[in-house]
DNA sequence: TAGAAATTTTAACCTAGGTTAATGAGCCTA
DNA sequence: TAGGCTCATTAACCTAGGTTAAAATTTCTA
């Protein structure tokens, strides 16, 4: 008990094989992908662990890889040029994340992601994957599957951000996300609902009998 | 000229052999659809032509089909239970156009179409798309493209409604879609923007001179 | 376990945008 | 050419949520 703090995760070949288990499992429930095609991917991608506030990805910069996100919690979020910042998504294990942006068109993603618990995951090269979805039919269903999931979430938020007020949002939110439930600070959640902590805290209050 | 109002494009035969150009030509941009293919898509869809004001899809209801805007102008938008809409986003010709959801999950559509221009489409069987995004490499490619244009686009529209105040939007919606420009009714923009029309009105005055 | 740091709540005041309703302005069409 | 549409603007007032700052609470950590 006389260590300082460490990772929940330390970044052993153990954690290593089954976050590939993991990635695999994913993968599997959603295309076929053949054994060499595996073997491949497994060459195009490295096992990482983060800290709590680690950075996985940087607005304004080509990261060069997508993530399999295999145990912990992170968050995409942009910064304003004010310095505030606004919550897009969040992302718990087990799952895939990183910028559309970045691997459709190469360009830097305009969001960052951190880690908001300490989180161990996948990296994969965008442009190894970029290749396979347009040559390898697997990859390729994989991919429309991930831009429809993609697009059909971010359907729904711009319905919600369009249509509903705060409080609305914010019990959407709730009841969608039961598994976030104290793992998240309200304030993280304020940002992901386009509104202060302040107008959170009210919002609160008033839903309070 | 004592004629009543009719269609500027009456559905002509000579009007459907067009339309089916402009489909064609747009998807050879996209992907390779062979000869057989092709024939499959015609025999899967069919030339429609849709007056100002009439409606190609209402929300909450399975259409059965995603549209080739060939002429024309729509709108796809959300209607609330208070029975406000909000314009979801206005599609010019020559453009696909449809319910990611319903092509997706199949769904309805969350959202009703209209259109804004007398118009001239043709209708695609989603049934077919679907069974064809799987079974065939072009389509699958061209379900793949779209799906990622629209999710960039999603994430676009939710970063401005998240980041932006209704003047800063309106401004990137003038520069963005300058070949709207005076098609477009106000009030139209103003519910695209997620505001009143006062308010835009407001916002129109504090940005004159 | 005390003190520091992080998070949440409150309060007081401010502002963008909503609501309602009246006025204009530009049109068709009888 | 006069009403009758549709659309845009204005004004007066209201409200949700922003801003700032302080206090209260919880959570670390030494």
């Amino acid at each position: 008990m006389t260590e300082t703090k460490q990772s929940v995760n330390p970044p052993t070949s153990a954690n290593s094989a089954g976050a590939y288990l993991g990635l695999k499992n994913l993968i599997a429930h959603i295309c076929n992908i053949d054994d060499q095609a595996w073997q491949q991917l497994q060459e195009h991608s490295s096992f990482k662990t983060f800290n709590k506030h680690d950075t996985l990805l940087t607005a304004n910069e080509t990261s060069g890889h997508l993530w399999f996100i295999f145990q912990g919690l992170v968050r995409n979020f942009y910064v304003t040029p004010q310095g505030k910042d606004f919550n897009k998504s969040f992302i718990t294990a087990p799952s895939l994340c990183g910028s559309m942006t970045e691997i459709v068109t190469g360009k830097p993603s305009r969001f960052s992601i951190d880690a908001l618990e300490d989180t161990t995951a996948i990296a994969i090269s965008i442009e190894w994957f970029r290749e396979m979805s347009t040559s390898h039919s697997g990859f390729k269903t994989l991919a429309l599957v991930l831009a429809q999931q993609l697009a059909l979430k971010k359907e729904q938020r711009e319905a919600e951000l369009l249509l509903d007020d705060a409080t609305t949002r914010y019990q959407r939110f709730l009841k969608e996300n039961p598994h976030l439930k104290g793992r998240i600070p309200a304030y993280h959640v304020a940002s992901y609902l386009g509104i202060t902590e302040v107008a959170l805290s009210r919002i609160k209050r008033s839903l309070k009998p």
